[in-house]
DNA sequence: CATGAATGAGTGTTCATTCAT
DNA sequence: CATGAATGAACACTCATTCAT
């Protein structure tokens, strides 16, 4: 394993265990079994490394939430797989997402940012936009349906892993349902 | 205005101007025109003043988004009455609930926190139990409940705030509807 | 003794013992018995510590060079004073304007500091305009004329104590000797 | 060009550009074109690479001052020539005898120095020599005579180089006679 | 009670030097 | 010989916290 992909992981796990801002350069460096200095070859100062690591992070996210979407049959199956999808990798990789906020707020080319995060959940978009040409998605903005529809299983999971709630299967089922009956013309 | 009052006022002011993690004491000691020491006869240390002055929020956010609610005639209306003032609350408190993650990322103690969270917005369980009892509701869960019809208010909001979308008084009515579908029963 | 007293003691002594950029912030601070941080409520930063040193320490020289130049009845004697106050205070604190270079490369605002360093040497210019009046010194630029009547008391100081030369009291009025030679018309 | 070489020009240039005191090796590197350990292997460590560049531009030093002096006709001619070699030097290759003091911190070996030194401006003291033979200069220690007579050429440019000062050919003239003044019997 | 000077451990970062390739 | 990735001690500087006044 690389140096880099070793910052990378230490990070990560760095961030999951004592959160995004009190992680300190030295504490990756030991983590990530390397000297200090050796950070600094690989990345320009701190906040390259966790906006690179975002950006890292936002691809798994994408690849992870959009996997097995297309293989789907019908509009409604693809929302579903797209709902559990978001809601398994939560569960999984709990720690950095419950730190979204704190990534948003580093400093980056938003516009540059905004593009890329676009094109890497190209997939979703369009489940969304064919959704609507068909009738069957009420006819909003993009963002729009696609936060009624699928930010409800961001924040479920968090609760979840926060042990706040509990959910089923069942549950889980009632839940997908629900969101759909937030998107879908009927 | 005692002591007290100002450190919070300092302090909830500078979150505002440069970030939660970025505050000194000195500087909210200089905000609140009192000498640094001085924080420390209130405040057992700088968490304790973070975790004190959330809490704080957490009491004026409940009373914003409960404002009103008991004096709506109908469920959907003292639904809608609930989402619009979540809304209106992000947009005017905005730069707090941006940090809502960095504020959840304290330590405390969580199940005494948890408890003053569900007395605070009382108003706000009692209103879906209600539609749950009176069969308007879907059967679910109170947090999932919740979450559904009033999670994506906070969502947009932020986004609104953030430039992503700009919402006019049409997308906001759509969206209370879309969320009404999520939880009523039909 | 007051702290910034104590700091600037420091920095001297060390700056006489290890040289003027080997000096770190860690040192001053142990040589003025006093924590890192105290050096920064007294000054901005390393670099105002080192100007406002290079500045005292001008003052000081200022004082050394022209004290009882005025009470000096010719011209002659009170250039012969300039040498000799020049000389000595070389010899006793030799190891700051050995660093006399280093200093003069310290960013600084050139401007007021030209002004500030003729104000603090007046009597030396006075003692130099008035001999050109009386037409007993060569018609030269103040700087020029300076520079050939003084400097070499630097030069030679800083090589007596260096060690390459070992002058005595007939060698030193020999040079004063030729100094004014240098300077006088005749 | 040898590697060696290399190493010099470029870290002569470097100190040019930056100051002595911020040459990296790794600037070095880059510069001279070569891998950052290869220094290793000319220079025992930063201090010998700069201790021996020093030896070097003494050397050039010495050829430039010293350069056409033997051909002048009169021990007087060959002082002027002596001067202004030395100013012309200054003038041209600023940036490096402004670090004069910076090279003199150093450690090293001062007996060998000095030694060497002298060897590299053997016609320079031999025109100071010969003068006091000749009873044409005072019977002074010939570094001393030297400080009198060559120093304010050093001084003069370099305040010609940082702007204090801007001697026109007449003025230059002027200084010569006034240094010669300093040093010959009358 | 209130102050604010003082502390010192901790931060992000640099860089001379080494050594496996 | 030459390389350049890796090192880790050192740097300037910050800031939560304490305590004598």
């Amino acid at each position: 394993m690389d140096k880099r992909t070793q910052i990378f992981a230490a990070t990560e796990q760095l961030i999951a265990t004592v959160g995004l801002d009190k992680v300190s350069m030295q504490q990756v460096a030991t983590q990530a079994h390397v000297a200090a200095g050796t950070i600094y070859r690989y990345f320009k100062d701190k906040d390259d490394l966790l906006r690179q690591l975002s950006s890292h992070l936002m691809m798994q996210c994408a690849t992870h939430i959009q996997q097995g979407v297309k293989d789907e049959p019908t509009l409604k199956r693809q929302f579903e797989r797209l709902w559990r999808n978001t809601w398994t990798m939560m569960l999984q990789r709990d720690h950095l997402l419950l730190s979204r906020d704190q990534f948003d707020a580093l400093p980056r080319d938003d516009q540059l940012h905004a593009q890329r995060e676009r094109d890497a959940f190209s997939d979703l978009y369009q489940v969304f936009q064919e959704g609507k040409q068909q009738g069957v998605l009420k006819p909003l903005d993009d963002e729009v349906l696609i936060t009624l529809g699928l930010e409800p299983a961001f924040c479920l999971a968090r609760k979840q892993v926060r042990g706040v709630i509990t959910l089923d299967s069942h549950a889980i089922a009632d839940a997908i349902h629900a969101c759909w009956d937030a998107i879908s013309l009927h």
